[in-house]
DNA sequence: CGGGACGTTGACGGTCCCTTGACGCCGTCG
DNA sequence: CGACGGCGTCAAGGGACCGTCAACGTCCCG
């Protein structure tokens, strides 16, 4: 019911260490990077629920990653950080982060801040029914699964990606550039062959007549579009 | 832009008082309840962009007014309390705030915590569709589709940047640099004839009868107008 | 070690769209 | 009355975009 992905960034790997063991002992899903570049790669990859990120990283300013998530999802960050004052916590927020947590924390506090930022963000996306009925079609947004006529379509990781965003904005345009920073991460944002071969691939798997698709529709020179 | 509406809780007088001087000097429009009920009733009839909540109420629990609230609105909640430790932070955001502050609190991370609250609520508010009906033509701004009679009208890229930028102008006249500049770019602040050709066009699939155009109208020498 | 699934590229043909120019209409002004 | 400018219309060419296919490398699992 709750997302429980949680992207850990700090280049102290004691801590991360540390923070991994207890957050998994909660029941969340941990992921780690130490530093900036790292952190962007894994957000844009594996797609965490919540970010939670250390100011002090060797490579960048916590500032940048900030932004530089921000520039293409929505997804919350709660930032952490050994400095009790200064403007730090201003800045972090009004650059996008949704929380602010001073070292030393509690370990409760954390993970109510934790629950907190993933519960706001959850209304956005959960909005919709986890099951979309489409045709023949049949996708449990939540179980991850595809149904044609009652049969089971099998679904590569990437073309569940690229599913996934359509059918969450099913009945309206989904940008080219939003769905390439969606599935494949913000340096991406070129690459409309990816965008190509996976439609193709999808329509293939889904529609009855691939040449003539009735659901995944193609809207020239702006994006696709998802028909139930 | 941004919300400006922030319904400040607190027992103490002087407090709200000092709070709500600061502020105003910052753009804020403040509403202002010292207990429970006051704060519920306020909610319920102004509707805030953002609530700040002080726990220690005279009347009743400060999780219960947090709890009064949710029943029935997303507005932000951010809980203003004099206690450093303990659980109050962790019951507090478990119950639905979305954010925790400690006295004493420094007031440009209060405005900050407060722009970050509004900034997070916005997407959920403003995700609702912009339609706008003019005649037989239906146009979903957010969607990006053109309906007519009914019928879907299929829009390339260019007309569609046209269409929208007069009709997110409708009522008014747009002047052909602003449109040249929005659609192709500044660079493009004398190809009028491309206006000629995309009015033409859209006019073509648009309008019952494209030599008396109802709803794209000429305005010789100056822009164009959208009438609904 | 072998095989399959998957992601990534590149090539190619077809289609659609943007751009451009020419032309006619109409109102205005000399 | 004729010239002129603004506007609408049309058509054509060239380029961008899209769908399709195939090949390659990688990773994982048997």
């Amino acid at each position: 019911m709750t997302g429980n992905r949680v992207l850990v960034v700090d280049d102290e790997p004691g801590l991360v260490t540390a923070l991994s063991i207890n957050l998994r002992v909660h029941g969340w899903e941990v992921g780690a990077a130490t530093d900036g570049a790292q952190a962007l790669d894994m957000a844009a990859r594996w797609h965490p629920d919540v970010v939670l990120l250390d100011l002090g990283l060797p490579d960048m300013s916590g500032l940048d990653v900030i932004a530089g998530i921000r520039g293409w999802s929505h997804v919350p960050i709660v930032v952490l950080s050994a400095r009790q004052h200064g403007e730090d916590k201003v800045d972090a927020l009004d650059a996008g982060a949704d929380d602010y947590v001073t070292k030393p924390f509690a370990m409760d506090e954390l993970l109510a801040r934790l629950r907190a930022a993933v519960r706001r963000a959850a209304p956005v996306d959960a909005a919709d029914d986890a099951v979309v009925e489409a045709g023949d079609l049949t996708i449990d947004l939540a179980r991850r699964r595809v149904h044609r006529s009652g049969a089971e379509v099998r679904l590569s990781p990437t073309e569940w990606a690229v599913l996934e965003t359509l059918v969450r904005n099913r009945g309206r345009m989904v940008p080219r550039l939003q769905l390439l920073q969606e599935v494949w991460g913000p340096a991406y944002s070129n690459e409309t062959g990816y965008l190509r071969v996976y439609t193709a691939q999808l329509r293939r798997k889904l529609e009855a007549d691939a040449a003539h698709p009735r659901h995944i529709i193609t809207q020239p020179g702006m994006g696709y579009i998802f028909e139930t």
